[in-house]
DNA sequence: AGGTGATGACTAACCATGTTAGTTGACCGG
DNA sequence: CCGGTCAACTAACATGGTTAGTCATCACCT
């Protein structure tokens, strides 16, 4: 048999994506994938490097994907009201993909994929050009955007673990949590 | 061959949870195990019902450490000093045993496994019975200590995955995280 | 039109891992 | 001393990743 079907990068990608996104991300195996698209595995490896590959490409389509949403949210918004915004996309991002979410943990060293690495770091990218329009302190704006993201991540790790116990409403207490690093964040900027 | 060595439910989880520490939750295999006890793969399942039930093991056992830690470093202490010797503990208990830390994540759901449930949710009892002893509105409690959970858990696992791009001063980052949710808390005392 | 080479699927084979079944030798109580 | 239990074992099988080698199809070039 030669070929016969129009398999791409994208469709396998995209198959992958599915997978993590109902299943979990360590649901995604060459062999699933090839089910899915009506292969078998070794095929696989005419459009992706192994596993490991698939699961890089995997990661550039995480970055890349909220990256450019956090761009968009932020659209025509400054100061807090981009924070919140910000964050609000950021958590819809992980309910709506949690397989692409989990990909960003653990991150490559630079040394190992600086490519990758950078990808990944996009979204953080977005965050820092807020606050630095914010006019913050500089020698305290690392610390901050680091609060921010450990909180909003934090959360919705806990979440998406289905890891807070309480029947309460997640959403207020989501509210509760930003609001609480954002307010301390606009008490320290100049703008 | 008969029974050789006098190997215990005890010297498994012990030895995987070595693996874990070292290499990370993924290298645990019945057969990295089994090797570095010396044993073939299926004389584990005479102490541990398979991996999953390694794995299970090691999640009880992370549990009752870390609860056991997070007790002992509060005694004495009330207030905002308790919960910041509670984040500092938590954090050192992550570093010391980042296999044992990830087991947390995702937590079994109450239906599938409540005895595992509610051992996974000890540690948080202890931030719980500080945070009644500081008098915060019973509203408000549930999200503040959501709050406090998501920031340390946020920052550990980030920095952790060594998602920190920037080479700026962590336990710095670290402190000025959890002081801000800290000081958020404090304001809601009427202690 | 027909040959040629690249492409992209395939099968076969190998290794590692988890798991089950059945075996065997050592210890322990009667 | 004898019999049962315990805890290790070997054998065997399934699944998944990976490599090597095969072969049909398509695009292009003469």
């Amino acid at each position: 048999m030669g070929r016969k079907l129009g398999l791409t990068l994208e469709h396998v990608v995209e198959a992958a994506t599915e997978i993590a996104d109902r299943d979990g991300l360590s649901a995604i195996s060459l062999a699933s994938v090839a089910s899915k698209l009506g292969v078998r595995s070794p095929s696989l490896y005419n459009h992706v490097d192994g596993l490991a590959g698939l699961r890089r490409q995997l990661a550039f389509r995480a970055g890349g994907l909220l990256a450019a949403e956090m761009a968009d949210s932020v659209d025509g918004l400054t100061g807090t009201a981009a924070l919140r915004a910000l964050a609000a996309q950021y958590r819809s991002f992980a309910h709506r993909h949690p397989g692409l979410y989990a990909t960003f943990l653990p991150a490559p060293t630079p040394d190992d994929d600086p490519e990758l690495t950078a990808a990944l770091l996009e979204p953080v990218g977005v965050v820092g050009s807020v606050l630095t329009e914010m006019d913050i302190d500089p020698l305290t704006v690392v610390p901050l955007i680091r609060a921010l993201r450990a909180a909003v991540h934090g959360f919705v790790d806990l979440e998406l673990g289905r890891s807070f116990g309480l029947p309460d409403d997640i959403d207020e207490s989501f509210t509760t949590t930003i609001d609480l690093v954002i307010d301390a964040i606009a008490s320290k900027s100049n703008a």
